[in-house]
DNA sequence: ATCATGACTTACCAAATGGTAAGGCGTCAA
DNA sequence: TTGACGCCTTACCATTTGGTAAGTCATGAT
């Protein structure tokens, strides 16, 4: 039964986000679910490849949205600035996914394995097209555009991860609004900080 | 000897930077030194007492320099955008660091314990003081001071953490390159993206 | 000389870890 | 009816985990 592949890499894709790849042990992602540690490893082999899987979802996951909104926006300005609100839309209702990636990141150096940073490298350097693209915008050479789109991901990966602890820190309704701050600020940041000709 | 507790914290933010704190065991923090695990229980009592005096050190840092340049600089605006440099800077040569608080960062909703983003709340309050004290900045609240900062922040850290990924990516001659050009735009983005008046 | 204290060791330990082995059980084709 | 196969289980297992207990040894005060 897939069904039953789907629960657990869901299982695992939340604890893995919560608790990170070592702090999550396969007796603790099958906790929740109607199954035995082994069913699991039955599935996946080990959770190695469990983990693996989570992150291809994912990474398919942010493909698919990167297309559907590049199809929507034909003009090269509305289409980077509907990317990047559509980014930030999605990392927030995807935060397990968000923290996740975030720990990747953070972990990619010393569990090289494969490296599993092709996702990363496709989704940047259509996001730096993107950005060369738009007239408004004339960046010197593609390090200053990948610079500028790295500031938005940052900023837009950096927030959205921080969401629980700003939230404790400030309070569920002072961080609503914050967030809603957060998005117009992130507008014009596009609009206005893009370089004219910095050189 | 104090020395000996120095080793210990240094292998220690070295360890949990690389490896997280689920990731670390106290026998691999031991492993290049000549102690014991026994030893390092000696001195700090549990995995997560060390933990915490590795975490406060950085803190204790963090707070010393943004003393230091918010001293140097008289004038608001230099201040505000010295800070954000010196934080880049400092961000950068103390890569593990930065590593271990973005780490913090995802880990600390369930490892909550003592809330352990006094510093945060500390270091975000006077940034954004600072932020709102530019004359040139008119920020319509605390909130959207807040919101400023936070893409500063996320960004600066985001890219700062990304550094091995990128590198292997890239290599290295081409991430140094990406690296100077980040610093140009974070100085544009602080001069030009400041909101004037945005209601 | 003795005692205390702090630094560090060896010897252990219960619990949890990821994973293997082997088998039960239902389904479906031959 | 039989045999194969996929799903899932119970039994295990070696290793690693964080931590305790108890001692050795040097230093330094009384």
């Amino acid at each position: 039964m897939t069904d039953t592949r789907d629960q657990f890499l869901q299982a695992a894709r939340d604890a893995f986000a919560a608790r990170g790849f070592y702090g999550t042990s396969i007796a603790h992602i099958v906790e929740s679910l109607p199954f035995t540690k082994q069913a699991l490893l039955h599935h996946f082999g080990s959770k190695e490849k469990l983990y693996g899987e989570v992150l291809q979802r994912i990474s398919e996951r942010l493909m698919r949205e990167l297309d559907t909104v590049a199809a929507a926006h034909s003009k090269p300005d509305r289409r980077f600035e509907e990317t990047f609100i559509a980014f930030f839309e999605s990392a927030r209702s995807h935060a397990a996914d968000t923290h996740l990636l975030m720990r990747e990141l953070l972990d990619n150096q010393r569990r090289a394995e494969t490296a599993r940073n092709w996702y990363l490298q496709t989704f940047l350097e259509r996001l730096t097209r993107m950005a060369q693209a738009v007239p408004d915008m004339q960046f010197d050479n593609k390090q200053a555009a990948l610079a500028f789109v790295y500031q938005l991901l940052g900023a837009i990966n950096y927030f959205v991860v921080s969401a629980p602890t700003l939230q404790s820190m400030f309070g569920q309704r002072s961080h609503a609004r914050l967030q809603r701050q957060f998005a117009t600020e992130l507008k014009r940041f596009m609009q206005v900080a893009a370089p004219l000709s910095s050189g």
